[in-house]
DNA sequence: AGGATTTTTTACCAAATGGTACAAAAAGAT
DNA sequence: ATCTTTTTGTACCATTTGGTAAAAAATCCT
């Protein structure tokens, strides 16, 4: 099934990074959704035919869940980072969402998060989907948690919650310009909303 | 087209009320999506053959954004009067959050908001289904200003926010207790994520 | 009663869908 | 050089999809 433990593989050689292609993959779930996008969307998005795409992967299926998990892992990764080179728990809230809406907002086309804008309408008939779906939302949360416990304990910043509960309000705000951004909002009005909530959740001190 | 101007309508009569089975659309898209929903589903969720579905509507596009369209007027109104028949603005958030839940929640299978949990995948290439979903968004803000605003006046809260910024991350809690119902998160973490959304936007005096 | 009008019922259609069989091609193994 | 093994390319298939044609049924109008 996998290749020996000799380190050359045997048979033709694959003629693609399965890494970059599951990236195509997902932009072009992130454009139609699930339901929305055809494996004829994907051979385009891609380069590869059906064969290949089937062989590397296994149905649409299992790309889509894979294509969820690889952007949870990666979202998830790059938040982490955001929050924790920051100085303060204003400054990484404002650069994260500054980040997020950046992604949200990609091409001036409106797309979201890909994971809140496309697994909700499979969540319900789909378990794995409604997993990965949860996963994100509880990996944020935690992600949002760990920054202001650490912020709450250099004594940073008058926080009127404690850590677990306003982390989710701190990603609340994330799922909302996720549902702005897809609704056609525009920048400003993104970028607005982030400001208001940061100076609920961590108001500057004067 | 329509009827003339005699109350009584020619030819045989419907045999189905068109609130009613556009409700059961409406719950028959809230499971699926509209993607993922085949007039098949749609006929078996209505008890109507594919004709009547297509007289009586048009076709499953127009049938879906009607179903939308539905669902935003009956929310807003119903969510505005909760608001208003609310003694403060405290309360009133309290009442409409936990309406919201339990609609989000129903039968325990978390099916989240209609219009946020569906209308996202399509909104990218359908501009209709994004100009739903925009007014969706506005009126929950608008909604939520109003209210804030009636109890700035009052002076009943010291609230950190002007009205129409509170309001926005008001309906940012909305946003996010329909992909966490829809993720498949317990009731109990969607009121806890609610009283304390609450307890930042409007904090209690003491 | 008989014609007009609208809805229902049944049956159907062309197109798109997810998925696969099969042979040609490209590499390593012997 | 030949054989294995794996990937690629082409073509294909059964099913599902959204949508409709046509006739029967049920009501109103005269």
């Amino acid at each position: 099934m996998v290749q020996k433990d000799s380190g050359t593989r045997r048979g033709r050689p694959r003629n693609f990074d399965e890494g970059k292609v599951l990236q195509q993959v997902q932009d072009a779930f992130w454009k139609g959704g699930f339901e929305g996008t055809s494996i004829d969307d994907l051979t385009d998005a891609t380069g590869l035919n059906r064969p290949s795409l089937y062989g590397a992967f296994g149905d649409k299926h299992t790309l889509y869940i894979e294509a969820l998990r690889q952007y949870r892992v990666a979202t998830a990764a790059a938040g982490r980072k955001i929050l924790e080179d920051a100085g303060t728990l204003r400054e990484g809230l404002g650069e994260l969402y500054k980040a997020a809406i950046r992604i949200y907002m990609g091409d001036e086309e409106g797309r979201g998060c890909f994971v809140s804008s496309t697994a909700p309408p499979e969540a319900v008939r789909d378990a794995s989907v409604r997993r990965e779906l949860a996963a994100m939302n509880d990996e944020l949360d935690a992600l949002f948690e760990a920054r202001i416990a650490r912020a709450q304990a250099d004594g940073e910043t008058c926080i009127a919650l404690p850590p677990d509960e306003a982390a989710r309000v701190a990603s609340s705000v994330l799922h909302s310009l996720s549902v702005r951004a897809r609704g056609g909002a525009p920048r400003k009005a993104l970028h607005a909303l982030a400001e208001s909530a940061i100076n609920l959740i961590a108001p500057a001190r004067n």
